[in-house]
Parts: C-alpha cells; sequence; structure tokens
RNA sequence: GGGCCCGUGGUCUAGGCGGUCAUGACGCCGCCCUUACAAGGCGGAGGUCCCCGGUUCGAGUCCGGGCGGGCCCA
C-alpha cells in the first residue's frame, strides 16, 4: 500500500543508496554512441556549495540527464579545483600564521588536508542534490597527473615564443605578497583625504598647488600634468616644478587624460599610485623610482619615510608637510580602491620581475574563435568583446604562493639565463627536481629551481583540454575536443571564458567548446546579492532539508539562463506541490494503464490528449535544444497538470477498464513521467519503479529514452477541445450550485452545429459519464430559442438625459412587450407623454431568456458548443 | 564615467517577431472530501505592464531620454 501524502525526503534518500551502487552516470569508452561533453567547471574546494552552486550544477545536471536520454554517451566529470588562495589564506587563518612563517612542505600538506575535508563534504552536497558526475573521469587540479598537464602546456606556449619574463608594473597584494591579475582585483570605495601641497615653479620661483591622494609618493615624482586646454597653466607648460621636502625637480607637461576639476587642475605623476600612472610613465618614457617594496614598506629612496608602511608613511608625510607649513588643505574625498581580492588589502603597483603570457596581441583572434561558439543567451558574448577590447596589459602568470603548480624552470644564478623543463619532465617541482641540463648553456653558472608558481587560471584554463586526454591520448582527444557544452557565470566571462579561449587557441587553433550557456546569479529572497552582513543568506542544504532535492531543482529550473534570480521559496514549495501531483497522477495512470499496442479506435478525447502530448513534447524538446530549461519545464507543467490530470484524467474515470483509456494513460502517463526526469530525478524514479516498471521492465528510468511522440490528430484536437470545455462548463456548474463532482445533475442540454454536434452526439456517454448526467441532450444550435424577457432601466444613463420624465420612461418601459420595446429604443426616439425625445440602448439592461423547447435554460459558452442547464427543476 | 542586462497585480514571474496575452506561481477570500491527490478541484478580489517623449491607425512589446536595480570594467 502506498502512503499519501507522499514523503519526498524518504524516498529521495532511498534513492540515493540505490542509485550509489549502478553508475549509470559513467561515460561509456567503448560506446558507439554520439558524445556529448560537458566542460564542468572545476568545483573550488574552499567550503560548502552555496545556492548559486547548487543552481548552477543542477542546470547542467538536468543538461547532461537530457542527453543521456537523447541517446548521448555523456561526459560529465566530478572535478574540483584547490589551487592557489583562496584556500590559502583560509589556511593561514586556521594556523594563525602567514604562509612564510611555515614551512613550505608542511603549508602545501596542511592545504592538501583542507582540500580533502572539503572535497567530500561536496560531494555527498552533489549526491544530495542528485547531481550525476562521473567519478571515474574524476580529477583535481592539485593532483600531480593534471599539474602535469598544466606544465606542458606553459613549455608547449614557451616554445611558441607566447611567455616571456618581463620587469613590469603588477598589482601586487602586500598581505599576499604576490603579484595578482587584473581579473583579480576588486574595487571597494573608500573615504581618503585629498592633500594639496605646496611646489614651487623652478623657473619663476611661484607657488604651485597641486592636490593628492598619495603624498607618501612624493619621493618618486616623475611629471607633474596639466591639461592642455587649462587657462590657469598655459604659461607653465614646459616650465619645471620643484616637490617639497624631497625637492625633486619635474617638468610639467600637457596631457590630455588629466581631469582639470580634480583638485587644482595640476597632477603629480609618480610610479606608481595608480593604473593612470602607469599608463603616463609608459607614454611619457618617464623614469621609475621603486618607492615601495614586497611588503608595503617605502624603500630607501624615500628618504625620512623608509621603512614604514604605506599607510603609516602618508599621515607622516602630511605630518611633515603641516610642521613645514607647505600643506596648504586637507578634502574629504571617496576614490575607488584596488583591492585584493581574497583578502581585501588594497593593492600597489610594483615593478619586480613577472611570466606572461603574450595574450594582448591576440585579441582579434580570440574574439574570431569566440564567434565560431554558440553563445546562449547570445549577448553575453558582447561582454567578452568588451573585455578583450579594453585589455590594457599581457596576463601575469606567475604567483609568489605555495599551493598551486610550480612553474618548471630553472634560472642562471650568474647571468639569469632561462632553461625550461623538457617536455618529457612533468610533473616536475624545481625546488626538487633537477634541471634537464647540469649548468647554465650560456655561462655555465649554476641553475637555481623557480620557486614561483603559477596563477590558478594557468591550471582551470585548460579543463577542456585536460577532459580531452590532450596530450595524453591523441586517439581520445580527437574524440573529445572540441567539448560540447561549457555552463559558466557572467561573473567570469573575463576570466575563465576568456582564458580558456585563449589557451585553446594557443595550443589547439581550435574553440573549447561548441556552445557555451551563461548563467546568472542566484540572489537573495530581498532580490539583493546575499552577503552574510545582510542576513539574505539561503544556505541550499537546509532547503533540501525542508523540502528536499526535486523541489530545489524545480526551482532551480524555472531560472532563465543569463538572468539574474532572487531566491524563490515558493517556487519551492510549488515544485514540492509539483513533485506530489506527479507521484499521485503516476499512481493513478500507472494502476489503470497498459503498455499496448494503440487500438485501433481512439476515441475523441484519447486523440485530443495524444496530439496535445506530441505538441507539448515538440515545444519542451526545442527549449531544451537551446538550454531553456526554463521554458521547457513550463510548457510540461502546463501539459502535464493542466491538461492530462485536470481534463484528460477527470474524463475517462468513468471507462477505465477500456482498452483506449490503458493505453492512453501509458502512453502519456508514461511519456510525461520521463520528460519529467531529467528535472526531478528522484520522484520520478521513485513512480517509475512502482507504478510503470513492471509494465516497461527497464531498471530505471534514467535509462529510459526522452520522448518523441507524434500523434498527429488536428481534428481530434479541435473537436475534443469543445467536448473537454462542455465537461468543464458541467462541473464548473456544480461547483456553483455547492454540489461536490459526484453528485449527479439530471439534465442537461448543448447545443452545437455541424462536425462539433457531430462530435458531442459521437461522445455523448463520454460527457455523461465523466459528469455524471442523467440526461444529456445533444442538440442543433438552432433549436436554441432566445427571448427578451425584460429590460432593466439604467438609471445612470436615463437620469441625466430624461431629468424629470425619468419615472414616465420606466412606465413605458413595464407597459410594453420587452422585444418591442427594445426595438423603439434602437431607433433612437420615442414619444413620451406626447413629447418626443432622444433614446439609447444603453438606457437599459437587456434580461435574455433561453429555452429549447420551451424549457427555460441557463446557457453558458464551451468552446465551440453551448451548454443550457434547465432553470426548472 | 563606460559596456551588457533587468524594472509587469501584495510578492515573484512568463511574454517581448507591435493589434483578445496582460500568463502563471505564492499569498488572500468563498464554495466543494470527487473511486490519484484538500500539498487537491472550482470560482473570486487584486495591475498606470518604472516615468517622460517619439514612431504607428494601434506599444509591456519598437526608438530616444530619465529614474531604479544587477554584473563586469574604469
Amino acid at each position: 500500500m502506498v502512503a499519501l501524502p507522499y514523503n519526498i525526503k524518504e524516498a529521495e534518500e532511498r534513492w540515493r543508496r540505490e542509485w550509489r551502487k549502478i553508475g549509470y552516470e559513467r561515460f561509456d569508452w567503448g560506446s558507439e554512441k554520439p558524445i556529448y561533453s560537458i566542460d564542468v567547471p572545476p568545483r573550488y574546494a574552499s567550503g560548502r556549495l552555496h545556492i548559486g552552486h547548487a543552481t548552477h550544477y543542477t542546470h547542467q545536471d538536468i543538461i547532461a540527464r537530457y542527453k543521456r536520454m537523447r541517446g548521448y554517451n555523456v561526459f560529465f566529470p566530478l572535478c574540483f579545483d584547490v589551487n592557489g588562495m583562496p584556500i590559502e589564506v583560509q589556511v593561514e587563518r586556521k594556523l594563525g600564521k602567514k604562509m612564510r612563517d611555515v614551512p613550505r612542505e608542511e603549508f602545501v600538506e596542511e592545504c592538501r588536508k583542507f582540500a580533502d575535508e572539503k572535497i567530500e563534504i561536496m560531494k555527498r552536497q552533489f549526491e544530495l542534490l542528485g547531481i550525476w558526475m562521473d567519478e571515474t573521469l574524476y580529477y583535481r587540479t592539485d593532483a600531480e597527473y593534471y599539474r602535469r598537464i598544466t606544465q606542458l602546456s606553459f613549455i608547449e606556449m614557451w616554445k611558441k615564443g607566447l611567455v616571456y619574463r618581463g620587469e613590469f608594473p603588477v598589482n601586487w597584494c602586500p598581505r599576499c605578497g604576490t603579484a595578482i591579475a587584473d581579473a583579480e582585483l576588486e574595487y571597494r570605495e573608500e573615504e581618503t583625504e585629498l592633500v594639496y601641497m605646496k611646489f614651487k615653479v623652478q623657473e619663476t620661483g611661484e607657488d604651485l598647488i597641486i592636490a593628492s591622494t598619495r603624498p607618501e609618493l612624493l619621493c618618486a615624482i616623475q611629471m607633474v600634468a596639466v591639461h592642455p586646454e587649462d587657462e590657469r597653466y598655459r604659461g607653465l607648460i614646459g616650465k619645471h616644478a620643484v616637490a617639497p621636502i624631497f625637492n625633486r625637480v619635474v617638468e610639467i607637461r600637457a596631457e590630455e587624460g588629466v581631469d582639470p576639476s580634480f583638485g587644482t587642475g595640476a597632477v603629480m605623476v609618480c610610479t606608481f599610485g595608480d593604473k593612470d600612472d602607469v599608463r603616463m610613465v609608459f607614454k611619457h618614457k618617464l623614469g621609475i623610482t621603486r618607492a615601495i617594496d614586497r611588503d608595503g614598506r617605502m624603500t630607501e629612496e624615500c628618504g625620512l619615510l623608509a621603512g614604514l608602511p604605506v599607510e603609516e608613511a602618508r599621515e607622516r608625510i602630511k605630518e611633515e608637510l603641516q610642521r613645514r607649513g607647505l600643506l596648504v588643505k586637507r578634502e574629504k574625498m571617496v576614490h575607488n580602491v584596488a583591492t585584493c581580492w581574497r583578502c581585501h588589502t588594497p593593492v600597489e603597483f610594483i615593478v619586480t620581475p613577472q611570466w606572461f603570457f603574450k595574450t594582448r596581441e591576440f585579441g582579434q583572434e580570440v574574439l574570431r574563435l569566440a564567434d565560431e561558439i554558440r553563445w546562449f543567451p547570445e549577448h553575453m558574448k558582447k561582454r567578452l568583446r568588451q573585455w578583450v577590447e579594453s585589455l590594457d596589459w599581457d596576463w601575469v602568470i606567475s604567483r609568489q604562493r605555495y599551493f598551486a603548480t610550480p612553474i618548471p624552470v630553472w634560472i642562471c644564478e650568474d647571468c639569469g639565463y632561462v632553461v625550461v623543463a623538457r617536455e618529457d619532465q612533468p610533473y616536475v617541482d624545481p625546488l626538487r627536481d633537477p634541471p634537464p641540463v647540469e649548468r647554465c648553456p650560456r655561462c655555465g653558472g649554476r641553475l637555481r629551481g623557480s620557486d614561483e608558481v603559477f596563477d590558478t587560471w594557468v591550471d582551470s584554463s585548460i579543463t577542456p583540454l585536460y577532459n580531452s586526454f590532450w596530450r595524453r591520448d591523441e586517439e581520445k582527444f580527437e574524440k573529445l575536443f572540441p567539448m560540447s557544452l561549457r555552463i559558466q557565470s557572467h561573473d567570469i566571462i573575463r576570466t575563465w571564458a576568456y582564458y580558456t579561449i585563449i589557451r585553446s587557441m594557443f595550443l589547439t587553433g581550435k574553440r573549447p567548446w561548441n556552445d557555451i550557456v551563461i548563467d546568472g546569479f542566484i540572489l537573495g529572497p530581498d532580490g539583493r546579492p546575499m552577503h552574510a552582513s545582510w542576513g539574505n543568506v539561503v544556505d541550499p542544504l537546509e532547503v533540501i532539508e525542508e523540502f528536499g532535492a526535486d523541489p530545489f531543482r524545480y526551482f532551480a529550473s524555472k531560472t532563465t539562463p543569463g538572468e539574474d534570480t532572487a531566491f524563490r521559496y515558493k517556487e519551492v514549495v510549488r515544485g514540492s506541490r509539483l513533485v506530489q501531483k506527479i507521484w499521485n497522477a503516476s499512481l493513478f495512470a500507472g494502476r489503470n494503464s497498459d503498455n499496448i499496442e494503440m487500438p485501433k479506435r481512439l476515441r475523441i478525447l484519447d486523440k485530443w490528449v495524444l496530439h496535445a502530448y506530441s505538441r507539448a513534447m515538440r515545444e519542451a524538446t526545442a527549449h531544451m535544444d537551446s538550454y531553456r530549461w526554463d521554458r521547457a519545464m513550463k510548457v510540461l507543467e502546463d501539459f502535464f497538470w493542466g491538461v492530462f490530470a485536470d481534463h484528460y484524467i477527470e474524463a475517462v474515470k468513468h471507462r477505465l477498464g477500456e482498452e483506449n483509456t490503458k493505453f492512453t494513460l501509458f502512453t502519456v502517463g508514461y511519456g510525461i513521467l520521463r520528460a519529467f526526469a531529467p528535472f526531478l530525478p528522484f520522484v520520478t524514479e521513485d513512480a517509475y519503479q512502482n507504478f510503470f516498471r513492471d509494465k516497461v521492465g527497464l531498471e530505471s528510468i534514467h535509462l529510459a529514452s526522452w520522448p518523441t511522440p507524434d500523434y498527429h490528430f488536428p481534428e481530434e484536437a479541435r473537436l475534443g477541445e469543445t467536448i473537454k470545455e462542455v465537461i468543464a462548463a458541467i462541473r464548473r456548474e456544480k461547483a456553483e450550485r455547492g454540489l461536490s463532482p459526484a453528485t449527479p445533475i439530471p439534465r442537461v442540454l448543448v447545443f452545437a452545429r455541424g462536425e462539433v454536434l457531430e462530435a458531442l452526439k459521437a461522445e455523448a456517454d463520454e460527457i455523461a459519464g465523466a459528469m455524471r448526467v442523467g440526461e444529456l441532450g445533444i442538440e442543433d444550435l438552432s433549436a436554441l430559442e432566445r427571448r427578451i424577457s425584460a429590460l432593466k432601466p439604467n438609471y445612470a444613463t436615463i437620469g441625466p438625459l430624461l431629468k424629470g420624465m425619468t419615472s414616465k420612461f420606466v412606465q413605458w418601459l413595464r407597459e410594453g412587450e420587452p422585444g418591442e420595446r427594445l426595438e423603439e429604443l434602437r431607433s433612437g426616439q420615442i414619444v413620451l407623454d406626447g413629447v418626443q425625445v432622444r433614446v439609447h440602448e444603453s438606457m437599459v439592461q437587456v434580461v435574455e431568456e433561453w429555452s429549447y423547447a420551451g424549457e427555460p435554460l441557463k446557457i453558458v459558452k464551451a468552446g465551440e458548443a453551448v451548454v443550457g442547464f434547465p432553470t426548472r427543476r
């Protein structure tokens, strides 16, 4: 016996246990089926899944399941990313020590242990969600088998001349002690002080006031810039300015980029206060003064500030300026500070040797490859274009950290010559392993292994290559590359999407995937991004704990790709109701159906529902093929609930044993259940096992095929619509009379003409049976009689027109035959009390009475028919 | 400041190829336990489709401007 209501959570846990033993999710290396491969984002294993991850993985799982049902051999790997700073920062926090205060090996081991724990937690979470990623394709980015591929890709790019080591200003996080890429910057509004300082013009001795937010960089000043159109400074261009305190003398130059409204309109250019400084230093070929070191302290060049951290130096110099009367004024202002994405420390620009990939000059090639990829939604490609076209620098790929892939190079201690690892060496750790040659090939000096590591995007931007067995198995690579699909969210178009495309281009010359879907963010229930401090964070595990995984997956399937979506509990509630409904309807359809050949003569409603089912599946399929899971779900839901359950099942309850009914209930009931399977894997499996497996024999619904029914009955589709409407009208009538649908209704008349009339006659027993009509009359529409029984005066329109004659008018109405009086009103003029008055039809409300052979009826329209209920009982 | 996207009944959403499309969900009100389901069925209340202007015979639907929000970037 089946207990109701359906216990979602109990059933889900049962199926999790069952599925664990089986492995339907596995990629089949021996299969002849076409391959559909997903370049899964290797989940960064720094904590629990948040609701955005849960939603995005659900989307991928829906697509993977759909493609399996469509006959594809689906490649959907379980994978994790662990390299890099997020874990390092958390481990530092956990140890209460900075990375450099712990031996390297020990620190790496701590990171690995930390990642192991998080990976186990996340695997369980994927299982809870019903995400079927293939563990036989498992990889994690800190494993030697993965890092080997990263290193090989570096060696290849080196050989192609795409790697260089350069002295270049980089974003530097003084806390983390590493260079970071532009893509890793976060901006934060911060209040700061704009300091007005007194300079001198060398040639004239006059004062020149310059404002800056970074007075501590006075020692590194290279130039003073003014806007060429600025009247105030026209005479000064070409002269020289003397900086206060340090007495450095620099040229005053015209520069278009200066904002005349900032401060006094004269600005100082230093190495390096911000990105504008970097730009100007290069443009004007200025000198470089290293004012800040790797620890964020002022260097020896800074005289009295030497050794101070930047912030302290800033205060110190202000005091000094003040003391010497060189500080004119201070002004509060808000500006955007670039900070490190992990620890939120303000970054500095410092000059230091780093490794770069030569990316900037390949913008157009990247965009050409991007054009070969289908983007969903299409407009997301514009974001990539904008990013690519606005790039200022090459990609800084080196980091000065521990837990990441080592850069496989050795450097000559004497001449700085670089020796790159041989292709057969990786995985290699230059700090541990010997170089490919014993001594420097140029000068014979000693080679020292590099202690630098790769930016973690260098690892994660080759996931399609790793997945496709690039440089591991040529045969597999040919089969698997390019991959079918990447799904990712829009915030990392500039990083993950861009980097992946460009790496793929450098290493293979081809696009990495055929399709890319850009997913939206999941916002808090209040529509704002989730933030712990706003208290609007929703934990997906709590949602699953309360409602179950399928209801959560229902929510996920209702989000539009590319759109940010607020998390909505009500969609989860709706999801749990749909799960209940699917269970109940399957129970009913399963028990009253049979897997048999289509009977010769189906009834109209059978063909009507088969036709509607086919149409719904065609639409749902088209939506799935363009990654519109939200639309597909809506189509399926509307058909299943609004058509199949509400109308078809109700209509055929009176003929359950018939072949027609058994066939149709099986075809549609089992079909729609399969269509829900990618979205709601738990309830569909449970319902299948309980109600359909005995008729089908497959071991799981997840081995079934996606339904592509092609029942084409346009005539019955039309006629059935009217029959359905007639039944619905009778049900509504009962409801209005406060009767339960089971209560018999003694007599109903239905009027129509032509083939509709014929159809109604043929299906009279269906209508009568479904609605328990005692006596059902089906008549030609012409037999329906109409009579105007009364005209009700409409005082709102009569009054203003007739004023005092209103009561006479009403009396005139009452005295006459309503039909005749209406005709007179339509003529526009009548005579009242010997006076001609203008009248109009709107002065009355027409009360009509309908009857059949003298029997008065209440009339309701129902499709192409009219339903009449006798009013005398 | 720039790029892209979004702004629809109390809440959230669909539609967006211009003319019965204002859709559905959640919530609310009323009636109904019906041989799958009361976590159901039927009915009802509730909207200036952000604002202004334009194109058009006609605009949530196209164009321009504004306001508000999101992501990314300066």
